[in-house]
DNA sequence: CACTAGGCTATACACGTGTTCAAACCGTGC
DNA sequence: GCACGGTTTGAACACGTGTATAGCCTAGTG
């Protein structure tokens, strides 16, 4: 299609493919090799590491929202993988999964953006009637949203051993299948038996200044 | 109590302490400097900074399971903090948090432990008649365990921002209560309006050869 | 008291890192 | 033909890292 990208783009492309395999971290001169270019020109252009690693947030941010890439809560991984298959974005996916593991502000602005998107799904479907109504939608869709990301995120490989791109499909997929059973299984029956426990809550949290009951724990 | 810990003694906890301070990959001259040691020493002690890594790994691994250090399902936080704030407790839990962070053998040890706990937790609240039944009680408790770990993990500082270890248990008390609320919800009132999708989806699945559905994901 | 073994330190080394810099290269317009 | 501005390179620098080595100082022992 292009017939040859400029430097500027190769380096960018490389750059988000190697740390989405190595981590961040990865370093420059690796970068570099994979553009086939050298170190110098990676800080001639981007200045320094870390405005790279900006650079690669925003290039994940802007692929990530205009792919309307959706996490969803239950079966994080099933779309995730639908996604991945398609060549281009496998890096982008990686990259942001790695991203989520090293912090920083994009990894806030990600999961709002996620708890965002869930939030609208979970109101589809719940005027579709398929979902219950929830005493707070934005708690709940954020919940939700960090319950899925956190723990596809517990079980990514770790930085050490370097992630292979070309299995990260086959790899998503085995995940979701392995958890959207028990995960499916606690969205459809509730785990309390009744609502004592949250109706507790909410009465003592509401009833007292600001602060939520102190010594009780959830009991699951 | 003791007078006077042998320098070994000094090293692994300042280690651990330090490890959990400044996540893993700390340089070990910090933790030299914090156990009022040489560099050198650590290494004739522990051999190599991999293998000091192994043994607070042993050491983070003893201390859990003897302080029954259990994540529960829901209100991770809570039982957490009420641990961490014993002096002694605060940095084997950092450290803990930085190794699930970072991966490798222990982290999954860690959560196959925390997973087996959450079992019996849920199947004494089972029998008494406070937690429904499931098809599956292993797999509901380790999906359990990995989104209560995974959330927590996705709200850990980044690793450059050092984790201040007194303010250890204020945080995971403010985590937990603001996450509280909804996952009780999630667990009294179920997600799903009705059982079809679950019924839909162990119907393909035992159905099936081994795999399950292949294109639909989770609507939630 | 001499001597030795081992905890312990300080220094040095090898290596990988990000970054800088001067020079070479290349296309373009005068 | 030629100077010029941007691109690109390769070598070099400064620094922080883990680790190896050689020595010191103390305690115990004959």
């Amino acid at each position: 299609m292009e017939p040859t990208p400029s430097a500027e783009e190769r380096i960018l492309r490389a750059a988000l493919r190697r740390f989405a395999v190595e981590g961040l971290g990865a370093p420059l001169r690796a970068v570099a090799q994979d553009a086939g270019v050298s170190a110098g020109l990676i800080i001639h252009h981007y200045g320094s590491r870390e405005k790279l690693l900006e650079a690669c947030d925003r290039q994940a941010l802007k692929a990530t929202r205009e792919s309307k890439l959706d996490v969803m809560s239950g079966g994080s991984g099933a779309m995730l993988a639908q996604l991945a298959e398609i060549e281009h974005y496998a890096p982008v996916i990686g990259y942001v999964l790695r991203r989520l593991q090293a912090g920083g502000p994009l990894a806030r602005q990600l999961v709002d953006d996620f708890a965002a998107d869930a939030l609208v799904y979970l109101e589809q479907g719940t005027a579709a009637g398929l979902i219950n109504p929830s005493r707070d939608p934005e708690a709940r869709a954020r919940a939700l949203t960090q319950m899925a990301l956190g723990s596809l995120l517990l079980q990514l490989p770790a930085q050490r051993e370097p992630l292979d791109l070309t299995e990260l499909p086959a790899w998503l997929r085995s995940y979701s299948e392995a958890l959207s059973a028990p995960v499916l299984e606690i969205y459809s029956v509730p785990l309390l038996t009744d609502t004592s426990m949250l109706d507790a809550y909410v009465a003592a949290a509401s009833e007292g200044d600001s602060a939520a009951p102190t010594t009780e724990g959830a009991p699951s």
